[in-house]
DNA sequence: TGCATAATAGGACGCTCGTTCTATTTTTCG
DNA sequence: CGAAAAATAGAACGAGCGTCCTATTATGCA
């Protein structure tokens, strides 16, 4: 009861991880609350329970896949992003390599999104940590923002939770079009929004801005037309 | 066979009108694939089968329960609207009771918004007639922009696509920020990202644009910090 | 008031779900 | 290798689901 500790073995660990990944597959596409356990062993060419035995429970399960998609997301969008340097470039980074992602999910679909609707107001563990991870992306958005501000790059009176709050609608607006509609073209609105967005905030002086309008504004803000 | 044409008579159609309101309560709640028989005959004090029996199907009353939320959408949001002189009046008053509504259904929910995570790619009927009424919005939003072009609200090669598309996002934002993170506030945020959306659009000629960039934009785009 | 018919209730069906229990196979390690 | 332990399979459970069938109640009209 004391003295053996057991260290967790191999072969468990690994069927775990490979079962979170097709996991995670498949809720991408039919949504947390659409995993199942029984079409998740059907993908896995294993019994139900034989699944079941890696998770105390379904719940249990869900938190793993969502934990396993959080893990992705700062591999791919959040970590490479801090190797730019700190201000707008940084910023502009966290946006494309957002958008980027979600651009290739769109066969599949983004989880901190398709979970923030499945969890309106579900209570319980999942919708707990999907909020926590979501408020952390927020949070890191803000204060890359602020950043930019303190650099220079953005006016020093920018209401930064605006920004995110904006920066948050055009990936939205992405994700709705691509997936929900499947009109082709919201990335480059996605982009643009977000051009036109910074482009906004970037200076105090009447001057510079001035010039600024006059050589990009009507090029860049609403070109196609 | 032939000759006794049946008109519907008063208690059914008065108990199905009841059901579907309540039905669209808890879709509103639960979403629409949430939304569960038991549980609504459990609420209207009837029977599974006393409910069933007004709908032929479940996907029946899911999309009864759609066109219920169509038209009420088109009696609050769109008709009100027609009412404004066309151009930029008519399109902000299309985004400021589409806001309204939005942020009257936090303790709910927009069922056009939850339902396109929802059917995101779960084809059938239920998909088709969501996705033609939010096509119908969007068009409607459009439609107005364009009118707004027109009329010399806005600068003549505004790409309406684009302001649809940010339109878009802010309302999903607030229905995000406000639903699933219930942060306050967001209300305003998506006003005052309507209003910088549409301040940068409103002028092509330069020099009446800097003057009111000059007038307003440091206090209107970024007035809080 | 009666009678045809619509509206509803009650129960049963087949299905899928998460979960549990027990038996069997596979892996790990002295 | 062989024993202990972990990993998996298989079957069964209770619950909830949509749906169907049949009986009963309520309604509307001659």
């Amino acid at each position: 009861m004391n003295d053996t500790q057991h260290k967790p073995l191999r072969k468990g660990e690994q069927t775990r991880a490979a079962i979170l990944e097709a996991a995670l597959s498949l809720a991408s596409r039919e949504g947390l609350e659409g995993l199942t356990i029984g079409v998740l062993a059907e993908r896995m060419g294993m019994s139900k329970s034989g699944v079941f035995a890696h998770f105390g429970s379904r719940e249990d399960l869900q938190i793993g896949v969502l934990r396993l998609y959080h893990q992705q997301f700062e591999q791919e969008v959040f970590y490479p992003s801090l190797r730019e340097p700190r201000g707008l470039p940084r910023l502009e980074s966290l946006f494309a390599r957002w958008v980027a992602r979600v651009s290739m999910e769109i066969a599949s679909g983004c989880i901190y999104i398709s979970g923030a609707a499945e969890y309106d107001d579900r209570p319980g563990a999942i919708r707990e940590q999907l909020l926590e991870m979501v408020r952390l992306w927020q949070v890191a958005l803000n204060k890359a923002a602020k950043q930019a501000m303190q650099e220079g790059h953005l006016s020093t009176d920018t209401d930064t939770d605006q920004l995110v709050f904006e920066m948050y609608g055009l990936v939205l607006a992405l994700h709705h079009d691509a997936r929900f509609i499947k009109r082709p073209g919201s990335v480059e609105r996605a982009k643009k929004g977000f051009e036109r967005l910074i482009f906004g905030l970037q200076d105090t002086t009447l001057p510079s801005a001035v010039k600024q309008f006059e050589k990009k504004s009507l090029k860049k803000i609403s070109p196609t037309l």
